[in-house]
DNA sequence: TATTGTTATACTCTATAACTATA
DNA sequence: TATAGTTATAGAGTATAACAATA
């Protein structure tokens, strides 16, 4: 059968019975059922990435740090002399895209490009004092912050324990 | 102190170890290290996400149904006789981005927008015969490919508390 | 010829303002 | 006046092709 064109809400429409407060037993059909939604990883893994980008940008209001920009300042400082296609590659960046997230922090004096001398197409990518000194406070702030607020919303082990799976999907998915 | 404005790589480029082949002991500089990156929730969140959302898009090709058009549907067939507006902000969609989405979703026979008999400004959703057809598909196609390599990859209790433990986040934090 | 950084460009997502038709 | 659906638009994020400098 196909769909008829036109449809009958039930007698009263959703928000009446709430905004109404009624006095007798009544199914408030406010709220929608996730019904199956809730049990899709992919939905709910989205809806809690979302929330956790959420936190971390409230948290680094202060440094005006991305958790794009915060992840280039991590690598570039656990890996110095590397490239920008190295760095840009690890963190999933492709190249074109990673020059202007690369402007910003440079013109922000957070790091530095260095015209590589031994081979003079690359440029060698650091920390400057200030970056560092940016990237240590935001270490700090993710820490006692955000990072703190997951730890007291799962508990440690439950912490670590997603962290562990979260890791497998990301690498052996 | 300032950074300099040229850098010496280590005596030997990064890939040429490697690539040489030398048959002494040595440090392969090829990969970078991840440090605290692979300890911050929200980046491997964010990679693991895309890991999944991307097997979901490969497991349902045969569909052409993304990730946003499979919730959309799902929420429809739950919650027959809403509108736009609440299917909508019940998936955090906008309700302007939320009509291309539908138009998509209609010019494919998948869904359909009737026209409300008690309040003519709201459209109400309905799946037609194509859209259950194909949802019922889908939800197959979800279940023995896409789910399945899940629990095969973290164990089914595992698979749980993953989802338990992000559920958490995604609604408390 | 191949690679690094870059520009230009396009496509998707997301976000806001404003219009129309209804209420 | 307020709301539902819509349009237009702007901004991120992401993707590919191609160019200059260098290898």
């Amino acid at each position: 059968m196909n769909v008829s064109k036109t449809a009958e809400k039930s007698s009263e429409k959703p928000g009446d019975a709430a905004k109404g407060r009624k006095d007798v037993a009544e199914v408030l059909p406010e709220a929608l059922q996730l019904g199956e939604l809730s049990e899709q990883l992919g939905y709910v893994l989205k809806r809690a990435q979302l929330k956790v980008f959420e936190n971390f940008l409230r948290c680094m209001a202060s440094l005006q740090l991305t958790p794009a920009q915060f992840s280039v300042l991590l690598l570039v400082e656990k890996n110095p002399g590397r490239n920008q296609t190295e760095i840009a590659s690890t963190l999933g960046i492709l190249r074109p895209n990673f020059v202007a997230l690369l402007d910003n922090l440079e013109s922000r004096d957070l790091c530095a490009r260095i015209r590589s001398t031994n081979d003079r197409r690359s440029h060698i990518l650091v920390l400057t004092d200030k970056g560092k000194a940016v990237l240590a406070r935001a270490k700090k702030l993710v820490a006692t912050k955000h990072e703190a607020r997951l730890n007291e919303l799962l508990g440690q082990a439950n912490r670590e324990a997603l962290l562990e799976m979260l890791s497998k999907i990301a690498n052996e998915f």
